[in-house]
DNA sequence: ATAAACCATCGATGATTGTCAATATACGCT
DNA sequence: AGCGTATATTGACAATCATCGATGGTTTAT
């Protein structure tokens, strides 16, 4: 007898999800997790220096994970002064969620 | 006059993310999300060869990002006969959200 | 027993990543 | 202009990662 079929053959999914695969991306370091918490879980922005003390990291590594969730979309900067001020961007949490609902119940059209 | 201070000093979240970060790294590549969302938007189970056949990638490299989503918990494994079906974990949807959770509102305590 | 199919593992390779010291740049103060 | 502080960038290095060919184990069919 013919080799039978493992299964009525199930569709795999063809979409691309390199986009949100760069999302998870920028969450995938315990460091830029609490970067990110820390500006969801206050309001309004915090400065670099913050980071830098409070981080067991230097300073030139922060400013790596900084620039990271920056390009991501995720926060945002503002210089004022000598400062530099990072803020969660507003849609942050609202993105993620989306890319959440993309993967297990489908994207969602226009 | 002496250097003022960059502002109130805010409080950087010190809570250890490293289970989150590993979470978010096990979905940080495309083909692995694929995956994910083929088993959560299947009811049931998809046949290894069912990806071998569709994803873009040589059978040792599904092998491969399978055993990253098996090993992260997100996905179960199981053999019968020769073939070998893979499902998405019952609480993997829940596990996620729980991270964005903790990060976006603080953990939850028990 | 043999063959064939499915899947996992191993070993190698090139690419990417996290980290830091050193350096550069931007700004405020004197 | 010159100095000191804050932040970004550069360059280097070790570690991790995605990929694939080759190989091995397991199961089914003959």
């Amino acid at each position: 007898m013919s080799i039978q079929r493992c299964c009525p053959p199930k569709r795999v999914i063809r979409t691309d999800y390199s986009e949100d695969a760069a999302f998870f991306q920028a969450l995938a370091d315990e460091h830029r997790l609490a970067i990110v918490a820390s500006l969801a879980q206050t309001d309004g922005e915090i400065c670099v220096c913050d980071f830098t003390d409070s981080l067991p990291l230097n300073q030139p590594t922060v400013s790596h994970h900084l620039r990271i969730l920056r390009e991501s979309g995720l926060v945002t900067s503002e210089r004022r002064g000598t400062w530099v001020y990072y803020s969660l961007a507003p849609d942050a949490k609202r993105r993620l969620q989306q890319s959440l609902r993309a993967i297990f119940e489908g994207r969602v059209l226009a």
